[in-house]
DNA sequence: TTTACTTTCAAACAAGCGTTTGATATTCTG
DNA sequence: CAGAATATCAAACGCTTGTTTGAAAGTAAA
């Protein structure tokens, strides 16, 4: 026998090719006919190994890739502002670039405006930790003298700068045809991002400390 | 006959119908069945009057309240700052207040993240001059001393900001249970989307001034 | 009232969905 | 190899979807 049995090849797959048509067309939009076109399987196949559609899509979803970037921008020897760029750079790969196996993020980010079945996982093991993450690396850099929910405002305003190059890409495109997320381009959005919230937090600080 | 004739209201209920389930559901998610349950019609009264649930998507689509914002703001008369809080107060209104009849600002919003068939219409109307508005506003706050793709980018930091509370509504549901969009909480929200970027932008102005 | 036209309705249609079934291969085990 | 367990398959099931149909009810003008 192969070192992976068939059975284990055709679960594989088939987590892959949902990745994929989950990214692109979101949980509802997803079928399960399709996914097993792609993945080369019976349509049976989902429900022989997963249980359901819901089932492939809770195995489908895997957040070690937003982990590892909040891991790693953790233990970067740099200071919070500079960490802070790091991070914004990060995510901002990971949520945009195609070219990129960060198909789980994107998966996750098509589902936030649109409860699924899974919404509530999401939620405590990936969002919940990023906001708390996002949070953290405020306070350092805008100190403690905001208060909690005027800190919580400012992790919402820079997800939100993120999050909307994922979110209004059809319409981007519309508008600016020539629209591509390429290396290049992702940087330049990620730099302005990081400028844009550092700057506001910069003021916010002052406010703070003359106020 | 009365002033309205039975089909006439009919046809108004269906439209108010249909953008409630499709402001809560989504147009994919919307069902014919559950519009004309609710609009007390039959199910064939869609394809009657309508033709099909795409045309009654295009018929329920309405953009006034957004046009009537800006041209209320354009006329407003107050310096560039104080007209940015006021829109960004009046846009937060309309996107979050459940009071409002802002169900064809929100409907609208639902779908930006998952073309339907009246994705280009929304564009065109609605999307497209509320980006030139914004850049307009922003243009007049910051100067003429950035490009245009860096003026561009200040405009989707900030539509992204407000965005997030309306698409994010459900996670931070989650989150926060004790979230509510009252009018004290939407405000507040409006006051620190402006605070925020408004420190961003004069960074930007002064670093302009500056280089 | 009769006639023509419009609007409503219950019912059905065709297509797509996630899922199940029972038979057929395939793989492991003794 | 024989037999048990596992994996795959074509086909169908039950359900929901948007849409269509043809008859019934309502409306307007002669």
């Amino acid at each position: 026998m192969n070192e992976a049995t068939s059975s284990e090849q055709t679960r594989a797959r088939l987590i892959e090719a949902a990745r994929e048509v989950f990214s692109q067309q979101g949980f509802q939009g997803a079928t399960v006919r399709e996914i097993c076109r792609r993945a080369g399987a019976n349509v049976a196949a989902v429900n022989y190994h997963f249980g359901s559609k819901d089932g492939l899509l809770a195995e489908a979803l895997n957040f070690n890739q937003l982990r590892l970037l909040q891991a790693a921008n953790l233990v970067a020897d740099a200071c919070p502002l500079v960490r802070f760029r790091l991070f914004i750079h990060d995510f901002m790969m990971l949520l945009l670039d195609e070219h990129s196996a960060s198909r789980q993020c994107r998966m996750m980010a098509r589902e936030l405006a649109d409860p699924t079945p899974a919404l509530d996982k999401i939620v405590t093991e990936a969002i919940a930790p990023l906001h708390d993450f996002l949070n953290q690396l405020v306070r350092e850099i805008v100190g403690d003298g905001i208060s909690e929910a005027e800190r919580l405002r400012c992790v919402f305003s820079i997800l939100g700068q993120c999050s909307f190059y994922y979110h209004s890409e059809p319409v981007l495109r519309r508008l600016h045809p020539g629209l591509r997320y390429q290396r290049d381009e992702i940087e330049a959005i990620a730099r302005h991002i990081a400028d844009f919230s550092l700057a506001a937090l910069s003021a916010k600080k002052q406010a703070d400390a003359a106020g």
